[in-house]
DNA sequence: GCTAAATGTTGAT
DNA sequence: TCAACCTTTAGCT
Protein backbone atom coordinates (compact mmCIF):
# COMPACT_ATOMS: atom_id res chain seq x y z
CA UNK A 1 0.00 0.00 0.00
CA UNK A 2 1.53 2.71 -1.28
CA UNK A 3 2.75 6.31 -1.10
CA UNK A 4 4.72 7.91 -3.71
CA UNK A 5 7.97 6.48 -2.48
CA UNK A 6 6.64 2.67 -3.41
CA UNK A 7 5.74 3.57 -6.77
CA UNK A 8 9.24 4.94 -7.56
CA UNK A 9 10.34 1.26 -6.54
CA UNK A 10 7.93 -0.13 -8.35
CA UNK A 11 9.46 1.85 -11.19
CA UNK A 12 13.10 0.57 -10.70
CA UNK A 13 12.16 -3.28 -9.71
CA UNK A 14 10.28 -2.90 -13.47
CA UNK A 15 12.02 -1.41 -15.01
CA UNK A 16 15.20 -4.29 -14.15
CA UNK A 17 12.81 -6.85 -14.46
CA UNK A 18 10.97 -5.99 -17.80
CA UNK A 19 13.28 -3.00 -19.30
CA UNK A 20 14.44 -3.77 -22.85
CA UNK A 21 12.96 -6.33 -23.92
CA UNK A 22 9.52 -8.06 -24.93
CA UNK A 23 6.89 -8.17 -22.67
CA UNK A 24 3.61 -10.63 -22.80
CA UNK A 25 0.43 -8.87 -21.47
CA UNK A 26 -2.85 -10.01 -20.57
CA UNK A 27 -6.01 -9.00 -18.20
CA UNK A 28 -7.35 -12.37 -17.38
CA UNK A 29 -9.90 -10.21 -15.33
CA UNK A 30 -10.97 -8.40 -18.60
CA UNK A 31 -11.54 -5.01 -17.68
CA UNK A 32 -8.02 -3.99 -19.44
CA UNK A 33 -8.33 -6.52 -22.38
CA UNK A 34 -7.86 -3.94 -25.04
CA UNK A 35 -5.08 -2.05 -23.40
CA UNK A 36 -2.99 -5.58 -22.78
CA UNK A 37 -3.89 -6.58 -25.94
CA UNK A 38 -1.40 -3.45 -27.48
CA UNK A 39 1.06 -3.84 -24.85
CA UNK A 40 1.47 -7.96 -25.71
CA UNK A 41 4.33 -8.42 -27.52
CA UNK A 42 6.05 -5.27 -27.22
CA UNK A 43 8.92 -3.99 -25.68
CA UNK A 44 9.03 -2.06 -22.66
CA UNK A 45 11.97 1.44 -23.30
CA UNK A 46 11.26 3.66 -20.10
CA UNK A 47 9.58 3.42 -16.77
CA UNK A 48 8.57 6.15 -14.56
CA UNK A 49 7.28 7.49 -11.65
CA UNK A 50 5.83 10.49 -10.76
CA UNK A 51 3.97 11.05 -7.22
CA UNK A 52 1.99 7.63 -6.58
CA UNK A 53 1.47 7.54 -10.81
CA UNK A 54 3.36 4.87 -12.31
CA UNK A 55 4.60 4.75 -16.13
CA UNK A 56 5.30 2.25 -18.69
CA UNK A 57 6.76 3.54 -22.23
CA UNK A 58 6.49 0.67 -24.41
CA UNK A 59 7.74 0.61 -27.95
CA UNK A 60 5.59 2.07 -30.86
CA UNK A 61 4.57 5.22 -27.97
CA UNK A 62 2.22 3.20 -26.36
CA UNK A 63 1.87 4.23 -22.58
CA UNK A 64 0.43 2.65 -19.61
CA UNK A 65 -0.75 4.12 -16.41
CA UNK A 66 -0.91 2.65 -13.29
CA UNK A 67 -2.77 4.09 -10.05
CA UNK A 68 -2.61 1.77 -7.26
CA UNK A 69 -5.38 3.87 -4.79
CA UNK A 70 -5.52 2.49 -1.24
CA UNK A 71 -5.27 -1.56 -1.85
CA UNK A 72 -3.70 -1.97 -5.26
CA UNK A 73 -0.63 -4.37 -5.83
CA UNK A 74 2.12 -5.84 -7.35
CA UNK A 75 2.45 -9.27 -6.89
CA UNK A 76 6.00 -10.42 -8.65
CA UNK A 77 7.94 -13.93 -9.13
CA UNK A 78 10.42 -15.59 -11.75
CA UNK A 79 9.55 -18.05 -14.20
CA UNK A 80 6.38 -19.80 -14.71
CA UNK A 81 3.16 -17.37 -13.73
CA UNK A 82 0.87 -19.31 -11.30
CA UNK A 83 -2.88 -19.52 -12.42
CA UNK A 84 -4.17 -16.52 -12.46
CA UNK A 85 -6.85 -16.02 -9.52
CA UNK A 86 -9.52 -13.65 -8.40
CA UNK A 87 -9.67 -10.00 -9.83
CA UNK A 88 -6.07 -9.86 -12.13
CA UNK A 89 -5.96 -6.38 -13.84
CA UNK A 90 -2.97 -6.95 -15.74
CA UNK A 91 -0.46 -9.97 -15.84
CA UNK A 92 2.76 -8.22 -17.55
CA UNK A 93 5.79 -11.50 -18.43
CA UNK A 94 8.86 -11.25 -19.42
CA UNK A 95 11.57 -13.13 -19.85
CA UNK A 96 12.34 -13.93 -16.73
CA UNK A 97 10.18 -12.06 -14.51
CA UNK A 98 6.03 -11.99 -14.07
CA UNK A 99 4.37 -9.26 -12.49
CA UNK A 100 0.02 -9.18 -11.20
CA UNK A 101 -1.33 -5.98 -10.69
CA UNK A 102 -4.75 -6.32 -8.69
CA UNK A 103 -6.93 -3.85 -7.52
CA UNK A 104 -5.83 -0.51 -8.87
CA UNK A 105 -7.50 2.71 -8.78
CA UNK A 106 -6.70 3.13 -12.59
CA UNK A 107 -5.03 1.27 -15.49
CA UNK A 108 -5.38 2.50 -18.99
CA UNK A 109 -3.30 3.53 -21.72
CA UNK A 110 -2.16 7.38 -22.20
CA UNK A 111 -2.01 8.99 -24.83
CA UNK A 112 1.57 11.71 -24.65
CA UNK A 113 -1.57 14.66 -24.41
CA UNK A 114 -2.58 12.87 -21.42
CA UNK A 115 0.73 12.06 -19.86
CA UNK A 116 1.32 15.76 -20.41
CA UNK A 117 -2.11 16.66 -18.92
CA UNK A 118 -1.69 14.27 -15.83
CA UNK A 119 1.94 15.87 -14.81
CA UNK A 120 0.95 19.07 -15.20
CA UNK A 121 -1.71 18.65 -12.77
CA UNK A 122 0.61 17.83 -10.15
CA UNK A 123 2.98 19.35 -7.53
CA UNK A 124 6.81 18.92 -7.10
CA UNK A 125 7.51 15.42 -6.21
CA UNK A 126 10.56 15.07 -3.61
CA UNK A 127 11.77 12.34 -5.15
CA UNK A 128 12.35 13.09 -8.65
CA UNK A 129 15.00 15.50 -9.74
CA UNK A 130 13.08 17.87 -11.48
CA UNK A 131 10.92 18.96 -8.34
CA UNK A 132 10.34 22.12 -8.21
CA UNK A 133 10.44 22.98 -4.46
CA UNK A 134 9.35 27.27 -5.15
CA UNK A 135 6.03 25.85 -6.50
CA UNK A 136 5.07 23.79 -3.11
CA UNK A 137 6.80 26.80 -1.21
CA UNK A 138 4.22 29.42 -3.34
CA UNK A 139 1.01 26.85 -2.91
CA UNK A 140 1.42 26.48 0.86
CA UNK A 141 2.70 30.00 2.11
CA UNK A 142 -0.30 31.59 0.16
CA UNK A 143 -3.27 28.96 1.64
CA UNK A 144 -5.92 29.38 3.83
CA UNK A 145 -6.34 25.81 3.73
CA UNK A 146 -4.79 23.74 6.45
CA UNK A 147 -1.58 22.66 6.22
CA UNK A 148 -2.90 18.85 7.24
CA UNK A 149 -5.25 18.87 4.28
CA UNK A 150 -2.67 20.95 1.50
CA UNK A 151 0.25 18.00 2.08
CA UNK A 152 -2.88 15.32 1.28
CA UNK A 153 -3.88 17.64 -2.15
CA UNK A 154 -1.24 16.09 -4.97
CA UNK A 155 -1.53 19.38 -7.18
CA UNK A 156 0.65 21.41 -4.11
CA UNK A 157 3.26 18.11 -3.15
CA UNK A 158 2.86 14.59 -5.25
CA UNK A 159 3.45 11.49 -3.62
CA UNK A 160 3.14 12.59 0.16
CA UNK A 161 0.59 9.82 1.65
CA UNK A 162 -1.26 9.96 5.12
CA UNK A 163 2.25 8.44 6.82
CA UNK A 164 4.38 10.80 5.74
CA UNK A 165 1.95 13.72 6.28
CA UNK A 166 1.34 12.57 10.19
CA UNK A 167 4.80 12.03 10.58
CA UNK A 168 6.55 15.58 9.19
CA UNK A 169 3.71 17.42 10.49
CA UNK A 170 5.07 15.80 13.91
CA UNK A 171 9.20 15.76 12.90
CA UNK A 172 8.47 19.94 12.73
CA UNK A 173 5.98 20.49 15.58
CA UNK A 174 3.59 21.81 13.40
CA UNK A 175 -0.17 22.22 14.50
CA UNK A 176 -2.05 20.69 11.57
CA UNK A 177 -4.49 22.73 11.97
CA UNK A 178 -2.66 25.80 10.99
CA UNK A 179 -3.32 27.26 7.54
CA UNK A 180 -0.59 26.92 4.97
CA UNK A 181 -0.09 30.32 5.25
CA UNK A 182 0.69 30.71 9.35
CA UNK A 183 3.93 29.12 8.06
CA UNK A 184 7.33 31.27 7.15
CA UNK A 185 9.26 30.08 4.15
CA UNK A 186 11.92 29.14 6.53
CA UNK A 187 9.45 26.60 8.14
CA UNK A 188 8.08 25.36 4.91
CA UNK A 189 11.26 24.88 3.27
CA UNK A 190 12.95 22.90 6.38
CA UNK A 191 9.83 20.60 6.19
CA UNK A 192 10.44 19.90 2.23
CA UNK A 193 13.88 19.32 2.93
CA UNK A 194 12.89 16.70 5.53
CA UNK A 195 10.62 15.63 3.34
CA UNK A 196 12.94 14.62 0.37
CA UNK A 197 15.35 13.00 2.72
CA UNK A 198 12.43 10.48 4.73
CA UNK A 199 10.87 9.67 1.03
CA UNK A 200 14.44 8.94 -0.15
CA UNK A 201 14.88 6.69 2.33
CA UNK A 202 11.44 5.21 2.17
CA UNK A 203 12.60 4.60 -1.80
CA UNK A 204 16.02 3.04 -0.65
CA UNK A 205 14.46 1.01 2.32
CA UNK A 206 11.25 0.39 1.16
CA UNK A 207 9.73 1.45 4.64
CA UNK A 208 8.63 4.61 6.50
CA UNK A 209 10.83 5.23 9.36
CA UNK A 210 10.66 8.70 10.50
CA UNK A 211 11.58 8.47 14.40
CA UNK A 212 14.78 9.78 14.87
CA UNK A 213 17.61 7.37 16.18
CA UNK A 214 17.54 9.29 19.46
CA UNK A 215 13.77 8.99 20.05
CA UNK A 216 14.12 4.92 19.00
CA UNK A 217 13.22 2.01 21.87
CA UNK A 218 16.40 0.80 22.49
CA UNK A 219 16.31 -2.78 21.08
CA UNK A 220 17.78 -5.68 18.93
CA UNK A 221 16.28 -6.20 15.98
CA UNK A 222 14.18 -4.96 13.04
CA UNK A 223 11.73 -2.50 14.32
CA UNK A 224 7.73 -3.22 13.95
CA UNK A 225 5.53 -0.31 11.97
CA UNK A 226 4.45 0.76 15.14
CA UNK A 227 8.28 1.49 16.52
CA UNK A 228 9.10 3.38 13.08
CA UNK A 229 6.99 6.53 13.66
CA UNK A 230 5.54 9.23 16.26
CA UNK A 231 2.08 9.47 15.80
CA UNK A 232 1.10 7.63 12.73
CA UNK A 233 -1.71 5.19 13.51
CA UNK A 234 -0.69 5.24 17.46
CA UNK A 235 -4.27 7.11 18.60
CA UNK A 236 -4.34 7.04 22.44
CA UNK A 237 -0.54 5.81 23.17
CA UNK A 238 1.63 7.94 24.32
CA UNK A 239 3.71 10.62 22.63
CA UNK A 240 7.04 9.32 22.26
CA UNK A 241 8.48 12.55 23.20
CA UNK A 242 6.26 14.30 25.74
CA UNK A 243 3.53 11.78 27.03
CA UNK A 244 0.73 13.16 25.75
CA UNK A 245 -1.95 10.68 24.06
CA UNK A 246 -1.93 10.95 20.25
CA UNK A 247 -4.86 12.16 18.96
CA UNK A 248 -6.92 11.17 15.67
CA UNK A 249 -9.39 13.03 13.55
CA UNK A 250 -10.69 12.90 10.52
CA UNK A 251 -9.41 15.56 7.99
CA UNK A 252 -10.95 15.38 4.37
CA UNK A 253 -11.75 11.86 4.81
CA UNK A 254 -8.52 10.49 6.06
CA UNK A 255 -7.25 10.22 9.66
CA UNK A 256 -4.72 12.73 10.76
CA UNK A 257 -2.57 11.41 13.92
CA UNK A 258 -0.74 14.23 16.14
CA UNK A 259 0.54 15.19 19.44
CA UNK A 260 -1.79 18.05 21.15
CA UNK A 261 1.23 19.05 23.28
CA UNK A 262 4.53 18.87 21.01
CA UNK A 263 2.42 19.93 17.75
CA UNK A 264 2.43 23.77 18.70
CA UNK A 265 5.48 25.10 17.72
CA UNK A 266 5.45 29.02 16.98
CA UNK A 267 5.90 29.23 13.20
C1' DG B 1 -12.98 -17.88 10.14
C1' DC B 2 -14.88 -13.24 10.25
C1' DT B 3 -14.82 -8.17 10.27
C1' DA B 4 -13.02 -3.72 9.88
C1' DA B 5 -9.72 -0.72 8.42
C1' DA B 6 -5.98 0.62 5.46
C1' DT B 7 0.07 4.28 2.99
C1' DG B 8 -5.92 6.85 -2.41
C1' DT B 9 -8.74 8.96 -5.80
C1' DT B 10 -12.91 9.79 -8.51
C1' DG B 11 -17.44 10.76 -9.35
C1' DA B 12 -22.24 11.01 -7.84
C1' DT B 13 -25.34 13.22 -4.41
C1' DT C 1 -20.23 14.03 2.24
C1' DC C 2 -20.25 9.47 0.75
C1' DA C 3 -20.05 5.24 -2.06
C1' DA C 4 -17.21 2.77 -5.05
C1' DC C 5 -13.10 0.44 -6.28
C1' DC C 6 -12.49 -4.95 -4.47
C1' DT C 7 -6.91 -6.51 -1.87
C1' DT C 8 -4.50 -7.32 2.22
C1' DT C 9 -3.84 -7.56 6.97
C1' DA C 10 -4.59 -6.92 11.89
C1' DG C 11 -7.34 -8.07 15.45
C1' DC C 12 -10.74 -10.51 17.22
C1' DT C 13 -13.52 -14.99 17.75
Amino acid sequence: MPEGHTIHRLARAQRKSFGGHVVHAASPQGRFAEGAALIDGRALRRTEAYGKHLLHHYDGGVLLHVHLGLYGTFSTGTGDPPQPRGALRLRLVGNANWADLRGPTTCELLEPAERTALLARLGPDPLRRDRDSAAALTRITRSKTSIAALLMDQTVVAGVGNVYRAELLFRHRVDPYLPGRALTDVRWMAMWDDLVVLMTAGLRTGRIVTLAAADRPRQRGVLTREQSVYVYRRAGLPCRVCGSAIRTETVVGRNLYWCPTCQTAVV
